[in-house]
Order: structure tokens, then sequence, then C-alpha cells
DNA sequence: GTCGATAAACTTTTATCGATAATATTATCG
DNA sequence: CGATAATATTATCGATAAAAGTTTATCGAC
């Protein structure tokens, strides 16, 4: 799968570890629980420990890998309980996110960017291609953050939705019913559309929260305790 | 001023460098904008540059240092903008955590210290002792955020809270009405402990908003847009 | 003679250093 | 003003010593 990394003008080596290590870690191509030590993680990627030391650093910081002295670099297992932690944090964040993005009115074209995803995301479900769909969905709600206009809110929501992605890459892509999923999007985009940020607020938030809700109960069902 | 740094068992040069830094930025012995050349932060820590190199990568992590490359490593400059920022996602995060910490029943000893804290502040305030109080207050903050129970939330919190800490030091001790501030304390502390997560929500949410109204008019009065 | 424990030797891995080539910025010159 | 040289600074490398973990060797008890 194809991430979109964030592109640089430079890239440094550092950067294209960080955005390699980080892509594959989302997409479950280097699993919860790999570890290696620093020399093999170098080799790999076809250059010396420096640089790769300096990525995992970034990505420890991005709460992705945790660095264990003399024992490798780690990727961090995902729990049950830090799906929770994070959708919690989730429900109030892209709530704000979403009433300022409905209060302050958003950049046009934003705007218009939604309208866009939210419909690709209709047609994705329509066509049962589910990887589309989670796909469109993550832009969705990134897009969100985006036209809050506060740029450390959006920064903070991207990095949990990393998680979130990661999340439902490995482990679940029985996520909630994509149906209910797909009318509080449209929902939340007439609700910033129309400037109204309270109901912006309140759709966004239980949105998240039902996400929650049914992430706790799937959870359970499966027995999961960690992924 | 002494801050309370994270204890290591194992410090290692990396570890010294990043509490070192941190704690000049925080309390402004490193000025915001304050720039200088990896090698010359290096030795005036006394050590190479490769630990130095990956404290200022955390650091930067943290959104306390810019590392612009050719140019060194930079202190970022904290505008009115950013503060607002940081308080207005305080705002939710906070009233998250206090919420949690009331319905799901803070841990004992936790709930002892908030209760410990908020009377020395009192004190503090008292003996007009504003360094104390500014301490004291911080510190409040940061149990409730412990209180939640949600450890994400809580480094999240703290992250936000380094900022606004920092903020305050460099530029205004002029901080909103602690007498206020201190009977918010009071009843947030009292809903947690009575376990009313919703009344705990909305004090801490209203607490911290009006902070940011206070550091609105402050920053208009004051003409300041930059720090 | 076998088992478990303690200590010594060994291996692995990192933490840290100093060096170097590449590159951006600045100064200089035509 | 544009091109070129000089400078400053980083990005990256390979090496090394120290620390932690692991195995092996040795010893005494049963």
């Amino acid at each position: 799968m194809l991430l979109s990394m964030s592109s640089r003008a430079k890239a440094t080596r550092v950067d294209s570890a960080y955005d390699r290590l980080k892509s594959d870690i989302l997409t479950g191509m280097l699993p919860p629980g790999f570890q290696a030590p620093e020399p093999e993680v170098a080799s790999r990627l076809g250059m010396s420990r420096t640089p790769v030391r300096e990525a995992l650093i970034r990505l420890e910081a991005d709460g992705l890998v945790e660095l264990i002295p003399r024992r490798g670099a780690r990727v961090i297992p995902v729990t049950g309980n830090d799906i929770c932690e994070v959708f919690e944090i989730l429900s109030v964040l892209e709530a704000l996110a979403a009433q300022r993005a409905g209060e302050n009115g958003a950049a046009q074209d934003v705007l218009a960017e939604i309208e866009t995803v939210s419909d690709e995301a209709d047609q994705a479900l329509v066509a049962k291609d589910i990887d589309a769909w989670a796909q469109l969905d993550d832009k969705f709600h990134r897009l969100v953050a985006e036209a809050s206009g506060n740029n450390r809110l959006e920064a903070e929501i991207n990095g949990f939705l990393d998680q979130v992605f990661r999340a439902n890459t490995v482990l679940l892509r029985l996520n909630q019913a994509p149906a209910s999923c797909a009318a509080d999007h449209r929902k939340l985009n007439a609700a910033i559309k129309s400037g109204d940020g309270v109901s912006a607020w309140e759709i966004a938030r239980s949105h998240r929260l039902n996400g929650l809700k049914t992430m706790r109960k799937l959870l359970q069902d499966c027995g999961l305790t960690q992924v």
C-alpha cells in the first residue's frame, strides 16, 4: 500500500529512513512486536547507523517504536487499551477541530476536498472496495483536522490517526459499520459547511465515541487484549 | 528555578543533554529565538555532537526546538497564535482528563496529592509568592491529567503544559487572576472527588477557556504577537 | 555422577567520538 | 549585478570502548 508521506524538498537519509520505516510500520509490513538491532535495520535500509538511529528517535517520539537499550529497536505492540485511549482522545480533538472548522469557516479549497473525498468514499463503499474506503475515511478525518485552522491540533490529530490507521490495518479491517460511518461523514460535512460549529462538535464527537464502543465490543468479542 | 525532570536509572549523555536543554528552554534561560550551531551547543554541554543532536531531535518532536539545516538549532519562538492554539487544545484535553478522573474514580494517592497541592497553592497565593504559586498551579494541572488514568492523554497534556509553562515564564507572569483560578481548582477538586465527571468536564473546560480569553486580551493589550 | 549455583569469559549491542565530504550561505571580484 | 571563491555547518560514516546479556566453566552438595 502506498502512503502519502511528507514530501520534502531535500530528502536526507534520515528523512528517507523515517518515511520508509513509518510506512512499513503503519501498513503492518513491520508488525507490532518486531524487533531488530540497529545495525540490522541500517543495513536493510542501506545506510549507516547514524541516520537510522535519528529516524528511530523520531519514530519513538511518534509512539510507534521503542528503543530498548542493548535489545534493539522494537515496533511497539498496540494493546486494546492503547486503542481505547487513542479513540478517547480523538473524540475530543476531532470534535474541537470540527467545531472550529464550522465556526471559523474553513478555507474553501479544503471544504471542497472534504466534499470530494466524502463522495469518493461513498462510491468505494458501493464498490465494496474496503481498502480504498479505509484510505478515504482516513483522509476525510485528516481534512477536517486541517479545516480547523489550528495547526497544532491538526498535527496532533494526524499523529493519533496514524495509530488508528495502523491498528485498522494490522488488526481489524472488521471496522465499524461503514454505512453509518458514511452517514456521519455527510452530516458532519453539512454542519461544517453551514457554519454550525455546535452540531459539528456533536457529530464528530459521537462519531468517534461510536467507533470506540464498536472497537471495545470487537476487542472483547475476539478476546483480544493485544494486537 | 528547579524543574523536576524525569529521573532515570541510567542517565546517558543524551538524557542529560535533553534534560538540561529542556529545563533551560522552559525556564527561559535559553530564550525563544535563541539560535546556535550544533558544535557550540555540544561544547557548552561538554560532550560531542552526537548525543546533543539526538537530544535536539527529541526536543524538536516536543515542539520546543527547530533544527534548521545549515543554520543551527533554534529555540522556537512562541507567537500569540501558538499560545491560543495550545490553550484551545488544552481546553478539551484537560476537560476530558477531569471527566475521566471523576468518572473512573482516580487513584486515592493522586486525589490526596491534588488536595495537598491545591491547599499549598492557596497558601502561596496568600503569601503572594507568585513563583511558588505558578509552580503549584502547573503541578495541579499535571495531577489532574494523571488522575485521568489515560496515559496517552496524560503525556499529551504534559507536553502542552510545558509550552504553557514556558510561555508563562518567558512572557507573562501577568497571569490570569490567580484568585478565580484558585476557586476553579477547588471546585474541580470537589467535582472529581465526588465522582461528578460531567461537572468536572465543565469546570476544567471553562477554566482553560477563561485562561484563553485572558491571554487573548493580554496579548492584544500589550500588542504582542510574538514572545 | 549429577544437579544447581556462582563466577569468569565471551558476545552482542549500544553510546559516543572524531573525521570527512557535501552543501548552503556569504563574501568577493569582475 | 552575476559569477565564483571562501566559509560555515551539517549529514553521514566508521571506529571504539563500555555496558549488558549469555554462555561456559568450575565447584560444592547430595
